[in-house]
DNA sequence: AACCAGGTGAGGA
DNA sequence: TCCTCACATGGT
């Protein structure tokens, strides 16, 4: 268990990457974080320009991290495209570093079916409970680790078993999604090489009036679109999203449109589509880039 | 007690 | 096609 480097491009921030709240399963305990990236666990800490990490063994972990961090994202370059908006600008200087993840595509698209109309704090744990019931258990520097659930663990698992993770109604939707997934394992390699817009179209497809993947709506697929398929262009509109739009992107809407907005509790997929086109006419092709900067940032100061 | 939290599905207009 | 509301859970 040696101590290893890799080299992190410019600029990268793991704080600020891992805490925007686009993934949910690290620790910070003390100054490294602690985590699982598909069957192995890590711990990992930024040193100037470096990530200094130990792994458990068998895992190439500099190809997993470099991966993981997107470090072939040129955010220099993605910053110049999004930065002639003030208030994505005054966020990318504080937050520099800040990089979209590219996470498993099941392990995303299960987090955001868990992430529906609840908090951070109750995410966590449903999918903690989730691994540690349906995860595979290994020690790693002395420390218990789970690995995510497979679909195909998922798929088996009885609906109460999963309900009992505190997942609520999400249960049966889990269950349901779980089953396609373990049925079709190439689903998400084909949507990977899709555009954003067949991609988008085919997370929510419908099969004979019935849709194949329950609990994944506009929001949920642009989730996964963006933090594991590698579409930069999504960009997921949840509560703080639209209110920061509401507060600071009014000027991009009609009055009466916003207005109407002002006294509904969730927005219409039709509402979603016409802010979300807006936006990424608006942002162009990094705008999940400017979404992340832009969630942040309400987050932490608004 | 009522409302909110990284929304979505079912059912009716 | 579009809108309204219930929904498990836990905190305030």
């Amino acid at each position: 268990m040696r101590v290893s480097k890799i080299e992190t491009p410019e600029p990268f921030n793991l704080d600020y990457s891992l805490e925007c709240g686009q993934v949910f399963h690290w620790k910070k305990i003390g100054e490294y974080w602690h985590g699982v990236l598909g069957n192995g666990a890590i711990k990992l800490r930024q040193i100037g320009e470096h990530l200094e990490f130990t792994g458990s063994s068998g895992v190439d972990w500099h190809d997993r991290i470099q991966n993981y961090f997107r470090f072939d994202d040129d955010l220099k370059s993605i910053a110049r495209v999004i930065s002639h908006d003030k208030f994505v600008s005054h966020a990318l200087q504080k937050y520099r570093g800040l990089r979209i993840l590219r996470q498993d595509p099941w392990e995303c698209m299960l987090s955001y079916i868990c992430a529906t109309n609840t908090n951070i704090p109750q995410i966590e744990r449903m999918l903690d409970n989730l691994c540690r019931t349906f995860g595979e258990r290994m020690t790693f520097d002395a420390k218990e680790f789970y690995t995510f659930p497979s679909a195909d663990t998922l798929a088996k698992a009885s609906v109460a078993s999963i309900r009992d993770c505190k997942a609520g109604y999400r249960a049966e939707f889990i269950k349901a999604t779980a089953n396609v997934i373990a049925k079709d394992v190439t689903i998400f390699d084909k949507i990977r090489t899709y555009t954003y817009g067949e991609a988008r179209e085919e997370l929510l497809r419908k099969f004979q009036q019935k849709k194949i993947f329950k609990g994944i709506g506009p929001k949920v697929a642009d989730c996964v679109l963006l933090f594991s398929l590698d579409k930069l262009e999504a960009l997921p509109i949840d509560v703080w999203i639209l209110r920061t739009i509401v507060n600071q992107y009014a000027r991009l809407f009609d009055k009466e449109f916003l207005s109407k907005l002002g006294h509904r509790g969730s927005l219409s997929f039709k509402d979603y589509d016409i802010i979300s086109k807006t936006m990424r006419d608006y942002f162009g092709k990094y705008a999940g880039y400017a979404q992340e900067y832009i969630y942040h940032y309400a987050r932490t100061l608004l």
